[in-house]
RNA sequence: GGUACUAUAGCUCAGUUGGUAGAGCAACGGAUUGAAAAUCCGUGUGUCCCAGGUUCGAAUCCCGGUAGUACCA
């Protein structure tokens, strides 16, 4: 009846034969809105494995400020893409990509389902829409970043329009990053940023069912702070100093971890360090929202609806001929 | 009790010789094609502490009050 229905009823589909495509159940949501905890009582439903959509859990070393799944959570459902890579590790989007994508098509050869389960937005967009094939170069970005120091976005902004003005018409040529990002395609291609990109739509060998998780405001609030507090209590400082030798690093680049710079330097206390680390995450989560919120296809949840949660993933069920799942909540804590 | 200083946006503060006010942060909204927990963009009406006075006109000058801070007692 509506797009997603047309969209499954593809030829492509139908080709398959008897044999169903496999779900993949994606969780979304703002940081500290539930996700791992529901996204394990879905793996457990499924008896299935749950695949990390997260740009920071992926690190090592960095479990309480990321708030990583917890080892009993791991025994319960194993986690992939956690606490994988060295601090010093660059990860992205397009990595996650294939990355995912090859351990799903392996998992999916033997089994029907998948949970996916993740704060970034731009990683579940890889997953399920897929980036352009767009070349990667770390030391003509790394020879950018030197250029935008020294000669200012400006002059960036002028070659790029000059390399590409199709994109340079379009982009936010305000924002370093993406001109950096842009011109290093143009360079390292030798052609526009721009004619990589493709106006088809990737197909992916599973259907994806999506939960979006959303709580009210001051409920979510409330939460962060509670939870930022307890990292505190679960030596939040400790783990920071430890990876203070890779402060430069992109996986220190992050919320609950920048912060700690001023008490080191001595300018503010623990419990300032603790206040903003709760006003960055608020911030954070804001931004997350805004991204999820325009995703097509979602079904929104508040995470405590477990029964309308468990609906949606019968009528999924059903329409594959899989018996009836039922969602049990464990109140661990 | 005396003297000095301060009182302007949610917070910290600007406001030049009198022409009814603006920055940073916060807040709110948005963007997002391999850094994405990153990065960037947009949005500024508030009894200028209160009352009176001078003036065509006061956040700005004068007087009184209130509150805070510092110093002296």
């Amino acid at each position: 009846m509506d797009g997603t229905h047309v969209a499954q009823l593809s030829p492509l589909s139908e080709h398959r034969g008897q044999q169903e495509r496999p779900l993949l159940v994606v969780v979304i949501g703002p940081t500290a809105v539930g996700k791992t905890e529901l996204a394990i009582s879905i793996a457990k439903a499924f008896h299935c494995e749950i695949l990390n959509a997260d740009s920071r859990q992926v690190y090592r070393g960095m479990p309480i400020g990321t708030a990583q799944p917890t080892a009993e959570e791991c025994a319960a459902v194993p986690h992939h893409f956690v606490d994988f890579l060295e601090p010093d590790a660059l990860y992205s989007a397009g990595q996650f990509e294939s990355d995912a994508l090859a351990w799903l098509e392996q998992w999916f050869a033997q089994r029907k389902c998948a949970v996916l389960s993740g704060g970034s937005g731009l990683y579940i967009k890889a997953v399920l829409d897929g980036l352009d094939p767009v070349p990667a170069d770390l030391a003509i970005r790394t020879e950018l970043n030197a250029r935008l120091e020294a000669e200012g976005l400006e002059v960036l902004v002028e070659e790029l329009t000059r390399l590409d003005p199709t994109h340079a018409a379009t982009m936010d040529i305000q924002n370093p990053q993406r001109v950096v990002r842009a011109l290093e395609v143009c360079l390292a291609s030798g052609k526009p940023f721009s004619s990589f990109h493709s106006s088809t739509t990737v197909q992916r060998p599973f259907d994806a069912l999506i939960i979006g998780l959303k709580r009210e405001r001051a409920e979510l609030i409330d939460r962060i702070n509670r939870r930022v507090d307890l990292m505190m209590e679960m030596g939040l400082q400790a783990e920071v100093e430890v990876l203070r030798p890779h402060w430069s690093a992109n996986a220190l680049q992050t919320v609950g971890y920048r912060e700690w710079e001023a008490f080191f330097s001595g300018e503010w206390s623990k419990h300032q360090v603790a206040e903003e680390i709760k006003l960055r995450t608020r911030q954070f989560a804001k931004r997350q929202m805004t991204w999820f919120q325009k995703m097509e296809g979602v079904q929104w949840f508040h995470p405590e609806q477990l029964e309308n949660i468990a609906d949606a993933l019968r009528v999924e069920c059903a329409k594959r001929g899989w018996g009836p799942v039922q969602l049990t909540q464990d109140h661990g804590e």
